[in-house]
RNA sequence: GGCCCGGUAGUUCAGUUGGUUAGAACGCUAGCCUGUCACGCUAGAGGCCGAGGGUUCGAGUCCCUUCCGGGUCACCA
């Protein structure tokens, strides 16, 4: 640092330090040549300051400075000086004072950057992912950054104080049936063999507590290799932990207080507990989705009963072929939305299979409704009375399949609300949805898969319907879900050997596939294993709602464009020869495949 | 794999029914400027219109293909 030291970062300068000697580092924000007089805003990760260059008082200085440009890194030395009172700047945090230069180095140069690095930017995010170390700079990420380090500090401190340990489990592990697919990495010692990155650490969190660790925590990178999403990348960070001799009562009350503490410490918000909890069939119910944001209503009505005998086939179809007509009530959107709008929300509907979206626009005196005309006035009359209709109201009917209609209304009231401006942003609905179906079916595959994962535990009471209705069983799985984001999930675990031998066979996987894939695991648990259950946490996604973003990648350093590349490095890419030989792989180039 | 949107100076964008030499703002360079803070003023440099092909006397503009990016559905226990 050609002979200073730093003595604060920028913003640490405060009004009663006015009159010390001090030294900041950083980088130009701006430079602003008065001529006589220069001004440059220094900034560092804490924020900015401004320092004075004069010529009258120190021409050589003074010319030094001229040669400063943008974002060059430089070392300042001088005496902090409070501004004249019209010279301050009231929208800056140090806008009351200044450092008045008395020494300062170019610590390193700097080319003119692709774009300027300002709070809110306009530059394409294509090229800011191209030089992410100069996005990074932004103010913005460098706060996400930071909180995302005082959730995962928060994290094991809170859990450390209740008693868990945090232990490293392997990056380079066995791939194992089911969930998502798996990033796979050759092995060169055994040809033709991969390993597989963890998906989650599930299996060996289980096995710590078999070890008789009783509560353990890792903050862990995990793989899954699918499409990408705003709130999806193919590695994400999961704060994962797993407790013994606990039950369901015992895993979320732990958890709420996780939760709890973090809004507090981090925003200031009380978050009360224990938190609400919805069933996951209540969840689809009332908000057609199983990680519902309920800051709004606009809940789900279903109107099957009143319809079974409608004049109007659609509906009465759907009832008839074990499906269901289910409605929203957009209250006041009659009278805000067009024809044409109100199409364009059918198209919504039918992005998520539903057939069609029929509707009634309630007016003072009667309806605009393309269906009214095949129904009984007494039918409208029951519908309306139902849905709480009054005039100026719009009301919106799927008739589907259950899965159907929950799906295409549930997305439906989540667009319905960001439109008719219905959702607090400021606010935080953090709730439990529990009994989750343990299994569902794979129509690709024809067989039923576990919803969660195959090692979770049935609800006692449905235990008996496993085989006999599986669609039927509930799960002891738990979400949490935050403003329609699902932040964390788990289970209490199988224990008994026979019960997860059943699971095995109601989900298709042979005896001989199981000790394949995970004897080991099963011939851990025959040697005395705890009752034990955890649950995980995404703490890209915990991160991305406190800091008040809907993009993961705002709160990842260097994260990956949808087509799961890194712009920034250039990831993935070819390799030597040599090293494909090493590894016993030849690859196949795309014509030949076909 | 399907659907939707986008790609024009360094950046953000405009560019008419296809018509001469493709514009603006910011940024950049130079000069002037002692209280700026998105400083101001003056002048200047800066373009393979993502790539390839086609239609046409003529293409940034129309057509086809392709590449890149974003969103979404399938997918993601």
């Amino acid at each position: 640092m050609k002979g200073l030291k730093r003595t604060h970062r920028c913003t640490e300068l405060k009004v009663s330090d006015v009159g010390r000697e001090v030294v900041v580092m950083g980088w130009v924000q701006r430079r602003r040549d008065l001529g006589k007089l220069i001004f440059v805003t220094l900034r560092d990760r804490s924020g900015i300051i401004q320092v004075v260059f004069n010529s009258e008082t120190d021409p050589e200085l003074h010319a030094k400075a001229s040669q400063v440009r943008s974002e060059y890194v430089l070392a300042i030395k001088g005496v902090l000086a409070r501004r004249s009172e019209e010279a301050i700047n009231p929208n800056m945090e140090t806008g009351e004072i200044e450092i008045i230069a008395s020494e300062f180095r170019i610590l390193n140069k700097s080319e003119i950057p692709p774009f300027h690095i300002e709070e809110i930017t306009e530059a394409n995010e294509v090229l800011r992912l191209k030089h992410r170390y100069l996005d990074l700079r932004r103010p913005h990420l460098q706060r996400n950054l930071m909180l995302r380090h005082r959730i995962a500090k928060i994290a094991r401190d809170y859990y450390d104080e209740n008693g868990f340990l945090e232990i490293e489990t392997p990056v380079l592990t066995k791939s194992t049936p089911e969930g998502a697919r798996d990033y796979l990495v050759p092995s060169r010692i055994h040809p033709g063999k991969f390993y597989a990155l963890p998906q989650s650490p599930q299996i060996f969190k289980q096995l710590l507590m078999v070890a008789g660790f009783d509560r353990y925590i890792q903050i862990v990178k995990c793989f899954r290799d699918e499409d990408l999403r705003s709130d999806r990348q193919p590695e994400f960070t999961q704060i994962d932990l797993e407790m013994s001799f606990v039950d369901i009562e015992d895993v979320l009350a732990v958890n709420e207080g996780f939760v709890s503490r973090l809004f507090r410490e981090t925003l200031g918000i009380d978050i009360p507990t224990p938190f609400k909890r919805l069933t996951y069939s209540e969840a689809m119910e009332r908000f057609g989705s199983d990680k519902p944001d309920t800051r709004f209503g606009l809940e789900l009505v279903d109107i099957s009963d009143i319809v079974s005998e409608s004049g109007f086939r659609v509906f009465k179809d759907a009832v008839e072929s074990g499906g269901s007509v289910r409605a929203i009530n957009a209250e006041g959107a009659g009278s805000k939305f067009s024809r044409k709008e109100i199409d364009a929300l059918g198209e919504v509907a039918k992005t998520y299979k539903a057939k069609g979206l029929a509707w009634m626009a309630v007016e003072q005196d009667g309806l605009r409704s393309p269906i009214a005309k095949f129904m009984a006035e007494d039918e409208i009359q029951s519908i309306k009375d139902r849905l709480g209709a009054k005039p100026g109201d719009l009301l919106l009917f799927v008739a589907d399949k259950d899965q159907v209609a929950f799906d295409a209304l549930g997305h439906l009231r989540l667009e319905l609300g960001e439109r008719l401006g219905l959702i607090d942003h400021s606010r935080f609905d953090v709730l439990w949805i529990t009994e989750f179906p343990l299994l569902e079916y794979d129509q690709e595959e024809k067989r039923w898969a576990a919803r969660h994962h195959m090692f979770t535990a049935p609800m006692d009471e449905d235990i008996e319907y496993l085989e006999k209705d599986p669609g039927r069983v509930r799960s002891k799985a738990y979400d949490m879900v935050i403003n329609g984001y699902e932040v964390g999930g788990g289970s209490i675990r199988i224990l008994s050997q026979e019960l997860q031998a059943r699971m095995f066979r109601v989900i298709g996987l042979t005896d001989e596939q199981a000790r394949d894939r995970f004897g080991f695991m099963l011939e851990a648990f025959r040697y005395g294993t705890p009752p034990h259950g955890g649950m995980a946490f995404g703490l890209d996604r915990l991160t991305m709602l406190l800091a008040g973003t809907d993009n993961i990648r705002d709160v990842i350093a260097f994260p990956k464009v949808q087509t799961a590349a890194c712009l920034m490095s250039s990831a993935p890419d070819t390799v030597e020869e040599k090293q494909l030989e090493e590894l016993h792989i030849k690859t196949v180039s795309k014509e030949s495949e076909e």
